[in-house]
DNA sequence: CAAAGGCTATCGATCGATCGATCGAACGTC
DNA sequence: GACGTTCGATCGATCGATCGATAGCCTTTG
């Protein structure tokens, strides 16, 4: 079998909780995406609370791996956060609808639930305050406030996820490449836009979201 | 009496429907917020659905007018868009529960309900195209894909009402300056900053909504 | 007394979740 | 190689709880 049952409810849970959040999906919509009856569906998850919370922590482990892989051995703060950008940007556009579950609804979880998915997403933003406060430190970024500059352009490129079609007019580099020079330029960044590495964010992308980049 | 039952209800829905979404909002849960009966609710509102299009028209449409009102022959279109961001950054940080709904819950509601939520919305977008493109066309401003980046500007403005706190460090006036420096700069903005005129658009978000800035 | 505001009680529908039962493929055993 | 056994996968039926909404009766007020 191509398509495990397993596959096929975690995909209905990602697309249905992305377009009609997670109380709005019930069992029965579930159940009927992945093709199953809705006892059946108990046999791949636990309540559909655990299926909401293994999504996302599936998903932000899956970034967080892919952007230390793509920075590790950047020394330099501009080409490490211009990555860091291309890969967030990437990965909403290729998969929004994990994306969105992921941003949406967090606060959804219970307590016990949400802790570990905010320490992950909490993981993954210090890469961006680390690569933002050593370039403000070394003199290539400038901004008064960097937490709140930080805050801005990760919501910045988050929001890539609710709009950005790829059947659209602009590619996938494009939009990557667009994202970063709005980044480096609202930091005040003078330098050579040093671009980062695209083919690589590319092949981290394609590598760990599936084919499809 | 100070506070009508209807703006209890109002408010009541605002909140709720901002920190556990429309679906996982129920009637029950406004009642109790509202401080009335779950039937007496019925005396203030249509279905639940209407609730929820009448908060999103209204909040639409204030911030609508009050940005009309603070560009108001504004030729500039630098100054137009510094003020369009000061406005749009501190009407999503004073409230922040209200905008939250707009964005997060437009596309529970029905297509019929849909329509002029979203024409409200296109409306106010507009606005901030203009002043973008006008800006290119003068040569103040510099991007390759001004559409793509008003969606960009807008979404790292809108995410003001995800994280900001008027408890934190950040006073309101500097958070609305460091956004229109942050989007001044991302367009390539080499003119001095022409600073927005904040006190004017601090007014205009103190009258529509009300004394709370 | 009429209207407005508010309540209790209740409706049918749907919710998330669980039940016992069935199917077919794999597996050992003689 | 035929046969009982086991087990993962799936089902229809149904559970108690809660959903949004309504009907009808009090109470306050002008």
């Amino acid at each position: 079998m191509a398509v495990t049952s397993r596959e096929r409810v975690r995909a209905a849970a990602v697309k249905l909780f992305a377009s009609k959040g997670f109380h709005g999906t019930g069992i029965r919509d579930l159940a009927q995406e992945a093709e199953l009856s809705s006892a059946s569906l108990y046999h791949y998850m636990g309540t559909k609370e655990d299926l909401l919370a293994e999504i996302m922590h599936t998903a932000l482990n899956r970034l967080l791996d892919a952007a230390r892989e793509a920075t590790a051995g950047s020394a330099d703060p501009v080409h490490r956060l211009r990555t860091l950008v291309a890969l967030h940007v990437l990965a909403h556009a290729v998969g929004p609808a994990e994306t969105r579950v992921v941003d949406n609804e967090v606060d959804i979880l219970s307590p016990a639930a949400r802790e570990p998915v905010v320490a992950l997403r909490d993981a993954y933003e210090h890469l961006w305050a680390a690569a933002i406060e050593e370039g403000v430190a070394a003199g290539v970024f400038h901004t008064e406030h960097p937490a709140v500059t930080r805050l801005a352009l990760l919501e910045m490129c988050s929001g890539v996820a609710r709009w950005y079609s790829r059947r659209g007019p602009l590619a996938l580099d494009q939009l990557a490449e667009h994202y970063a020079d709005l980044v480096s330029r609202a930091l005040g960044c003078t330098s050579a836009p040093g671009v980062a590495d695209l083919r690589r964010c590319r092949e981290i992308v394609a590598k760990e979201w599936g084919m499809s980049v």
